[in-house]
DNA sequence: TGTGTCGGATTGTCGGACGATATTTCGTCC
DNA sequence: GGACGAAATATCGTCCGACAATCCGACACA
């Protein structure tokens, strides 16, 4: 090959349906229509860009799918703010693709407990920790059903990633969350004294956070998400194994 | 309306576009097809699923938007591994939408800045101290320039999650980067002694992680991402401002 | 080996169409 | 005049068929 003294760019032309999608999202995002608002029938986008219908759907579609447009009853497009189990699938999804393992998972989820629970013992309204008794007492009336106690576990955690008050740390906890939880229904069904320690945990938690005891918070988070993990190397599995097989085991956790 | 006795769950049929997209999707997930092989032409889809080819074609630009797969050189369509960049946009979209305010950017970075730099001390690999060198020396040459300066220090932060070896964390990571490093440039231009301070802090940050120094890691971050939060508040800034402002501001970062 | 040409395959875009639903309009009846 | 129900209308999901642009591979040619 002959070395080429210039370098052209690669050319790159986009289609039109890219477009489309691009000038609609900027339109919302600079503000221009507030979430709620509706966006226009399909055959007015069809005016408005002059383009063919099929090519506006494959653009809209596309906004859609991010949740930043929605169809209402009325059939309608309207603006809406992206809700987070629809990111947080996304990025599931990528891990799973990716073959990330479990310990960098653990190491993710401790480092983003920490900080939530650090927020939630600062900021959680009544309103949340009567919510969160509230779980715990469901808890303890269900025990023995590992699949109930895993649910409520994740409940839990969400509750606390929303008593922290901080969107931005729920958002980058969301997708781990999706994962770690899952795996506790498997744990604890092999592992007889997880539910018990799993309550108390949550116990302490509670209290922490109603007292606002920041230190308390911290130390039962890493006692609890180290209780996941031991519970977790012993009914058999492995850290440094990529999440790809166990997830998909328990099924696609597909939010409609 | 009489009562109903019976409430039956509200009928809801799946456009066929999303079912498309779906058996795709589950089937890559499930390892059935590996990221670069191909999965078929359009037209091949089209018998496959026994469906027109615009609702195949609605179908695959939903998994094409989220970079689970793509089109090749050949035009045709193959599996891929998303990318982080894909993600984190959409994320920070989310957040812009939501209008979450700097002070939520700022607890959750340094949450995530620590848990990173931490995994680097133990985890980065020669070849990465080399690049990290090398990034603090190129800094040093432009330190009047406060752009300049500002993409470098938004590389070296790259560059340390990518050192930590932890894909989860680069991952949760990334969306709060994408928001906090822009405003650096902002802070640069206006705040003289700025750029030294960042500077000294990268050079500390290199030197705690080549000595695999966790304690020391941890401390140049905290002081570094406070001396952004100070930057911020002396230029004229209010931590509880919603992103949308500055991120509007400094234009979108739109990757591809 | 490197270059022009041709045919087939594939995609992006188009125009038009139909049935199913939801919305609106409007006439009827109290 | 207002409530009610039916008809007209709007909108979407899906389908069909079509065309140009582009890419790939093969083949001839220098």
């Amino acid at each position: 090959m002959t070395e080429l003294a210039e370098k052209f760019r690669r050319i790159h032309s986009t289609p039109a349906y890219q477009l489309v999608a691009e000038a609609i999202e900027k339109r919302i995002l600079s503000g221009g229509i507030r979430p709620g608002e509706p966006i226009g029938t399909e055959a007015e986008l069809v005016k408005q860009f002059g383009v063919n219908r099929s090519t506006v759907r494959e653009g809209i579609r596309l906004l859609e799918h991010d949740g930043i447009i929605q169809r209402q009853s009325n059939r309608r497009l309207a603006v809406s703010l992206p809700h987070y189990d629809r990111l947080a699938s996304r990025t599931t999804r990528a891990m799973v693709l990716h073959e990330v393992t479990f310990r960098e998972l653990y190491e993710a989820a401790m480092a983003l407990q920490l900080a939530t629970i650090e927020g939630a013992a600062l900021r959680a309204t009544p309103a949340m920790l009567e919510a969160m008794q509230d779980n715990i007492e469901r808890t303890a009336q269900v025990l023995g059903d590992a699949a109930a106690v895993a649910a409520l576990d994740s409940e839990f955690h969400a509750m606390i990633g929303k008593a922290s008050g901080n969107r931005v740390l729920q958002l980058a906890r969301e997708p781990s969350d999706l994962l770690v939880y899952p795996t506790t229904k498997l744990i604890l069904s092999k592992v007889k004294e997880g539910a018990p320690r799993l309550l108390q945990a949550h116990r302490m938690l509670l209290e922490a956070i109603r007292g606002g005891d920041v230190e308390a918070g911290r130390l039962w988070a890493r006692r609890h998400l180290n209780d996941w993990r031991k519970g977790f190397e012993r009914s058999g599995n492995d850290l440094d194994q990529p999440i790809a097989g166990i997830y998909l085991r328990e099924g696609l956790t597909s939010p409609s």
